[in-house]
DNA sequence: ATCAAAGCCATTTTT
DNA sequence: TGGCTTTGAT
């Protein structure tokens, strides 16, 4: 398991991350603490009251200076561990912070909060979430429930020619509310009819989520500060125990989060913020790098501690990275120095297209196995669907490796379905679930009467639980609806009276049971039925392992969990290789590093192009990426590469000429690399950037044939007459479009098919076998 | 109402 | 390329 060691003496260094002795060294005491520290990080970790700004370039022993701060305030300070605030950007950053205190101070940190942004501000709002209006059991929506909602929406507010895509609104209300934009804000300063619709729909959005007792990830931050603010003694009760507040990576704060620790220290004022202003990666959802950039105005009287010599990597990566994002401008610099030595030169691979690039580095993960375990790579790369080549490859040369976080576990249908049934028994009110799962499996619960349920509630102002009860008491639903919605209903009933009694995983168990899932997904994924169920037994097993955790477990509890926890945390849980885009890799290292995809248009991305700023960020993602390597880096560029199918050729990433040639070994592609596959013969002659090329490609694909010279043959057809009084011309009334004119049919009997124009809509095709067309105006 | 087929769409990163 | 929604058939 230990490998040798290139750095010869330099092994003795107790930061050093090949040292095979373990880090944290034991139970401390007293100056033990201060003991492995250089003079930096023990101020940082001393300094006791006021303002304090770490800024800690990438490997400078970050963690470490929080973890021990947090030992010293307790142990030397005598800090009551419950007047200890530490938040984390991520559960994975928050549970390494909380091993590490641990692991150091044992029970003697029972009491201190340690845990993400939002796990915080959830607790809160369980707590107090009354006195906003949050009625006990709320749910959280993730980014496909949001979906959901927006979707509906859209579909009711603008069901003519809605040409918008939900993803794109559903991003854009998400930014709006990380600016702290209201609807009514985003209505006044809106020109376009689109940015009108947005206001609308981001207005309709917040009522269905209001009314479905319901918050989204960015409500969490959002609607504490809006409880702060109006009970300022709860505000001042949480400041008041928040003797020393600190920050993890302060620098993907958003403008929510930086109210948030203004409200929080606003008592003591003892907040210290560790960041680094070149590892900002998350601009795109929020993050306002300014808020590290001005932290020392913002706060007067504070203190700013660099910690810049680093202890992970070899002067040879640290030159390299520090030289890519030197080209930055808006950086508050830093000089990154090491003692380690400088090491090999960082490897570079250019390979003809993408396929020769994960077989060339399946290939290189052989080769450097003698020096270094599977589980000491890490292959990054830009986006997510890069990992599908390098899986492909990686199990046909039978290479273990383990993908971290692409399809998130809770993300996938039959976990969601599930959790679903159980959010409806925790909050009845929850609409996006009750979609969800009332015809999941199939019970005979259709468009039509989930339409006429829909407009009880909303005639009613009830969820559509409630509307659903209300259509089987009255018989409003046809009597099969009423006999299967009834079913379902008494269903949810047994499963919500099941939450008081009984462990998550024994009603995940009966649930499973009760609606046959396994044979629904056996039907529903022929064939791939079992693999699926594989992921069901797992969330039974999530739910089992909860439980055993602690005898406080709870329904809630495990959907609070299963809400905000992501499958990333438990990187290195399995044997073999690590892949995982840049984003997933931050705080973390591994000896041996492969950058895939340096290429154009995909490093820095495509859509990233736009800004300096954005471009600024790209750079800043290829600093995170490259300084997670500690011995030895290898980078990879893809001459061509499939997107969308269509081999698209991209020049080299500029990242790779921003680094000094004298620190790269360019490695020649090895003769079967070459010329297996013939790229050039199928991809497009131009060199254009890689969206426009691609969606070329789509319009090319598409407009292929569309013209329909049947305009004679209708005409034909209009001149006949129809015993069956479906004439064309003809005046109808359907149940649902109401009154339209008959343009043409085809077929007869049964299989007679009409399209009608309904006022104000489009031409639509029926079938009269399956629906009550009412001739309207017989003519004579 | 349900199922299968086919067209359509989107692809940046995540709590 | 593949997942998902719409369409079409029964």
């Amino acid at each position: 398991m230990t490998f040798a060691t290139p750095f010869g003496e330099h092994a003795l260094n107790p930061q050093d991350p090949f040292d095979p002795r373990p880090h944290c060294i034991s139970a401390p005491d007293g100056a033990e603490i201060l003991a492995d520290l250089n003079p930096a990080q023990r101020e940082a970790v001393t300094h006791l009251s006021g303002p304090l700004l770490v800024l800690a370039g990438a490997g400078s022993g970050k963690t470490r200076v929080i973890t021990q701060r947090i030992a010293h305030l307790i142990l030397q300070q005598g800090v009551h561990p419950s007047r200890i605030v530490a938040v984390t950007f991520t559960n994975k950053a928050a549970a390494e912070m909380r091993e590490r205190v641990e692991a150091m101070l044992g029970s003697r940190v029972h009491g201190a909060w340690i845990g993400t942004f939002h796990a915080l501000c959830l607790r809160i709002l369980r707590r107090y979430g009354e006195r906003i209006g949050l009625r006990p059991g709320f749910n959280i929506y993730d980014t496909d429930d949001q979906l959901a909602v927006v979707k509906r929406i859209l579909k009711e507010e603008a069901d003519d020619d809605n040409g918008y895509s939900p993803r794109t609104f559903r991003s854009q209300i998400s930014r709006s509310k990380n600016a702290m934009e209201s609807p009514a804000a985003v209505e006044k300063r809106a020109f376009s009819p689109e940015r009108k619709l947005l206001a609308r729909v981001y207005a309709a959005y917040e009522q269905a989520l209001r009314q479905a007792n319901a918050v989204d990830f960015d409500d969490l931050l959002l609607r504490t500060i809006e409880l702060y603010r109006d009970c300022p003694d709860l505000a001042e009760a949480d400041a008041e125990r928040c003797e020393h507040l600190l920050v993890d990576e302060y620098q993907d704060t958003n403008r929510p989060q930086y109210l948030l620790v203004r409200i929080l220290s606003g008592r003591h004022h003892n907040v210290c913020v560790v960041g680094d202003e070149d590892q900002s990666i998350y601009r795109f959802r929020g993050a306002e790098l300014r808020n590290i950039l001005e932290f020392e105005s913002d706060h007067p009287g504070s203190r700013t501690i660099r910690l810049e010599q680093n202890y992970r990597s070899t002067g040879t990566i640290l030159d390299a990275a520090g030289a890519v994002v030197a080209n930055n401008i808006s950086r508050k610099g830093k000089t990154l120095w090491t003692e380690n030595p400088r090491g090999e030169p960082l490897d570079l691979f250019r390979a003809p297209d993408d396929r020769a690039e994960a077989i060339w580095i399946a290939r290189r993960v052989r080769e450097l196995e003698c020096d270094a375990t599977l589980e000491q790579m890490a292959v990054l790369y830009r986006t997510n669907a890069q990992s599908r080549l390098l899986e492909e490859i990686f199990r046909r040369d039978r290479i273990a490796y383990q993908v971290v976080g692409s399809v998130q576990f809770y993300a996938r249908k039959e976990v969601k379905d599930l959790l679903a049934y159980l959010k409806l028994a925790a909050n009845p009110a929850d609409d996006v679930a009750f979609r969800r799962v009332v015809n999941t499996p199939p019970r005979g619960i259709g468009a039509t009467t989930l339409a006429a349920v829909a407009s009880i509630s909303r005639a009613h102002g009830t969820s559509l639980m409630e509307a659903a009860a209300h259509a089987v008491d009255q018989r409003t639903v046809s009597a099969r609806a009423c006999r299967s919605l009834g079913a379902f209903l008494a269903m949810a009933e047994e499963i919500a009276a099941r939450v008081a009694d009984g462990s998550v995983a024994e009603m995940l168990d009966h649930l499973v049971e009760s609606v046959d899932y396994e044979s629904y997904l056996e039907k529903a994924y022929a064939g791939l039925g079992a693999e699926r169920m594989e992921n069901v037994r797992a969330l039974v097993s999530a739910a089992a392992e909860y439980h055993e955790e602690g005898d406080d477990a709870t329904l809630q509890g495990f959907l609070d969990r299963s809400a905000l926890v992501a499958e990333a945390d438990n990187v290195g849980a399995r044997p073999g290789v690590t892949l995982m885009t840049v984003h997933c890799a931050k705080g973390l290292e591994f000896p041996v590093v492969f950058l895939a995809g340096l290429e154009e248009n995909l490093f820095p991305h495509a859509m990233s192009s736009g800004s300096d700023e954005d471009l600024e960020e790209e750079r800043r993602l290829c600093y995170v990426a490259m300084t997670r390597a500690q011995r030895r880096l290898i980078l990879t560029q893809a001459h061509f590469r499939r997107v969308q199918g269509t081999p698209l050729p991209n020049p080299a990433s500029r990242f790779i000429d921003e680094i000094p040639r004298k620190l790269i070994r360019e490695i020649e592609p090895p003769n079967d690399l070459w010329g297996q596959h013939d790229p050039y013969a199928a991809a497009p002659r131009q060199q254009a950037s890689g969206s426009s090329a691609a969606r070329a490609a789509r319009a090319a694909r598409s407009s292929a044939a569309r013209d329909t010279p049947e305009a004679a043959a209708r005409k034909v057809r209009a001149a006949m007459k129809f015993d069956d009084g479906f004439g064309i011309g003809e005046l109808v009334r359907h149940p649902h479009f109401g009154s339209g004119k008959i343009l043409d049919r085809e077929g007869s009997g049964k299989h007679l098919k009409l399209t009608i124009r309904f006022v104000g809509s489009s031409p639509k095709k029926i079938l009269p076998a399956y629906t009550r067309l009412e001739i309207e105006s017989p003519r004579g």
